[in-house]
RNA sequence: GCGGGUGUAGCUCAAUGGUAGAGCGGUAGCCUUCCAAGCUACUUACGAGGGUUCGAUUCCCUUCACCCGCUCCA
């Protein structure tokens, strides 16, 4: 990260964003706000391509996914159910002088005398009345007290203070100081990275709903309304995309970790594994690395995992994102949530990620694939009283066809699991031992709860990562032929925010401007185009180089059949060669869908 | 949240305790037959608030934002 040169990158991408309009400082003219950022003109264009693309490749090109919009503000009670509420919620604790920040129910209880002062005045006469108390341990010299005090009255603005008023008394096992340097701790008070608001016109406890921390936990919620009214069975996915709201604590990078980003998330239900044994057999399991091919019946949770993983790669090669800048990062099983099985994050090499030892940039996240086994449903199912499960007739069919030994193994394996969710919830062991007998019955009649993966990714890194990408400088031959460096985003055509720009060759023979325009008119309906006329032809270009758009064509006087035989051509500017090409225009509009599809 | 750095025009950068300047860009016009040409005009800034001062963009304080490191990251 101390690689100056990196630094420089990203400035100039900074810098580039805001000259081109791709991204804007949120509220600038207010001084701006911490972790918000607004797109401009053409970065709309490049985060509406972005989600296009997804939601085409993830729902329009497959059966087996279908789509979801729902609230950004839910009941509460999902993010009980889904442990935001909890995680969030801890009550901290902060350390008046070190800012160190503690648990409230982490601190370790501390004896011995506190010092307790009224205020403090410095030579300048400047005074403080706030109090301020230190815990010492029995016997430790009263000037480490007063030293700890000075600082925390020197933090309030007074040079060389003097403590005053100082009172001793003595305490046992009290949780209201530092360990670590007896200095006063804050009120606790509830650490919360969810964003919260009040439902209705009274802010009381009872109207509090939070801005979504992700929009995956919807997709859960409306499970059995998709389930039914879909006609999909397992496996099959549901495809979200949204704003999620997260009060980081520290935004940094860029657009990279903002308080408030976008999502594209899919849950992809698929059968246990001891469900797709009972019906094929056996389940299938990854033969080495690389994509698995279509799915079969007989995928369990790690063949669908691995092929999402996959699936999740190409799409971010098929819009301009090469293998090498792109890592593939199995989570270690202490970094892995409780309730996941596996977690691949795909990683994008950004200009300010860390560097490994061996100099190689190590990558941030763009998307996770996460295998979550049934948590999420079961938790929704525990929290709503009402049932997640899916009824599979296949498992039905075949569960009595099975020889009674593999019956009984396999619906031990389910109560395992079952139980095993159970008594991590906090369930009583009877409790959860009966709760998962009933699940491991329900499984014989061809009902369970689905497992899911999901592949979880994050609009506004994509559309970073893409502009990193895209940057490039490089040199292009003037008018004279002198080489000068140009500044060109190399966007991939299918996320370009403009397709194809269009120039009258000059802007002062009507009969160029009116050709143009209707050249114009014509590419208008099949993709985003711009119309530019003014100044010299050269300039247009190398500002489009600067969009990214990655074609331009020039309308001449040959277009209006100066020489008959290229009557109705233009040119075809390519932005990455800068090579020219003579096209009709007939032809156009194919040709121009055919590379920007 | 802590520590360090930086805030002057759309961008890159000057200068100054006394009316803020350039290059690039943008807009309009003239000109211009394919890669930031030329000429003319126009456009726009001291991040915000307070203090010291006759006078502050400059000095001081506070605050906000951005960058870097630490911390955090369901």
């Amino acid at each position: 990260m101390a690689d100056p040169k990196a630094n420089d990158l990203m400035e100039r991408l900074v810098s580039l964003c805001k000259r081109r309009g791709f991204i804007f400082q949120s509220s600038e003219i207010y001084g701006g706000i911490n972790g918000f950022w607004d797109y401009g003109p053409l970065g709309a264009e490049l985060k509406r391509n972005i989600k296009d693309a997804w939601w085409r490749t993830m729902t329009h090109f497959r059966d087996d996914v279908v789509g979801l919009e729902a609230t950004i503000i839910m009941h509460p009670q999902i993010w009980r159910a889904s442990g935001h509420v909890d995680t969030f919620c801890d009550l901290m604790v902060e350390c008046l002088v070190s800012k160190k920040r503690f648990r409230a129910d982490q601190v370790d209880a501390q004896s011995g005398v506190i010092y307790f002062y009224t205020g403090a005045k410095d030579a300048a006469g400047k005074q403080s009345n706030d109090a301020y108390s230190v815990l010492l341990a029995p016997g430790k010299n009263p000037e480490s007290a007063r030293k700890v005090a000075k600082q925390f009255y020197q933090q309030r603005g007074l040079t060389e203070p003097t403590p005053e008023g100082e009172r001793t008394e003595k305490v046992e096992n009290s949780i209201r100081y530092n360990p670590e340097n007896g200095s006063l701790l804050t009120d606790p008070r509830p650490f919360n990275l969810m964003f919260k608001t009040y439902v209705g016109p009274v802010e009381s406890e009872d109207n509090v709903a939070y801005l979504r921390p992700e929009t995956a936990q919807a997709i859960f919620a409306q499970f059995k309304n998709v389930l039914e009214t879909s006609r999909q069975k397992v496996p099959f996915g549901i495809a979200q995309m949204g704003k999620a709201f997260r009060n980081e604590v520290t935004p940094r990078n860029f657009t990279f970790r903002s308080r408030e980003f976008e999502q594209m998330e899919l849950e992809f239900f698929i059968k246990p594994d001891e469900a797709v044994e009972a019906i094929s057999g056996t389940v299938a399991k990854p033969a080495g690395p690389g994509h698995p091919g279509e799915p079969q019946p007989n995928w369990g949770w790690q063949m669908w995992h691995q092929y999402w993983v996959e699936e999740r790669i190409r799409f971010y090669e098929n819009i301009g994102l090469p293998r090498t800048s792109l890592v593939e990062y199995w989570q270690k099983p202490e970094e892995l949530a409780h309730y996941a099985r596996a977690t691949v994050d795909i990683l994008y090499k950004f200009p300010f990620s860390k560097r490994d030892e061996k100099g190689e940039l190590m990558g941030e996240e763009l998307e996770g694939v996460a295998a979550r086994s049934d948590f999420d449903l079961s938790q929704h199912q525990r929290f709503s009283g009402k049932p997640m499960i899916f009824f599979d007739e296949e498992l039905k069919a075949a569960w009595p066809k099975l020889d009674p030994a593999k019956q009984a193994e396999l619906s031990k394996r389910y109560f395992d699991a079952r139980s095993k969710y159970l008594i991590k919830t906090g369930e009583a062991p009877e409790k959860a031992e009966k709760q998962a007998r009933e699940d491991a019955e329900a499984l014989a009649k061809g009902y369970y709860v689905p497992h899911v993966i999901e592949p979880s990714a994050g609009v506004d890194r994509l559309a970073l990562a893409l502009i990193a990408n895209a940057y490039c400088e490089d040199q292009a031959p003037d008018e004279k032929g002198k080489m000068e460096s140009r500044i060109v985003m190399r966007f991939h055509p299918r996320i370009a925010p403009v397709k194809v720009a269009i120039f009258p060759l000059l802007k002062n023979k009507p009969e160029l401007v009116k050709k143009a325009i209707e050249v114009r008119d014509l590419l208008r309906p099949h993709m985003n185009v711009f119309y530019d006329e003014a100044g010299a032809i050269g300039r247009r270009y190398r500002r489009q180089d600067e969009a990214g758009t990655p074609f331009g064509v020039t309308i001449d006087f040959d277009t209006l059949g100066e020489k008959p035989e290229m009557l109705n051509t233009v040119t075809l500017r390519e932005r990455d060669s800068m090579q020219q090409t003579r096209v009709k225009i007939d032809e156009l509009v194919s040709l121009l869908l055919q590379k920007t599809r």
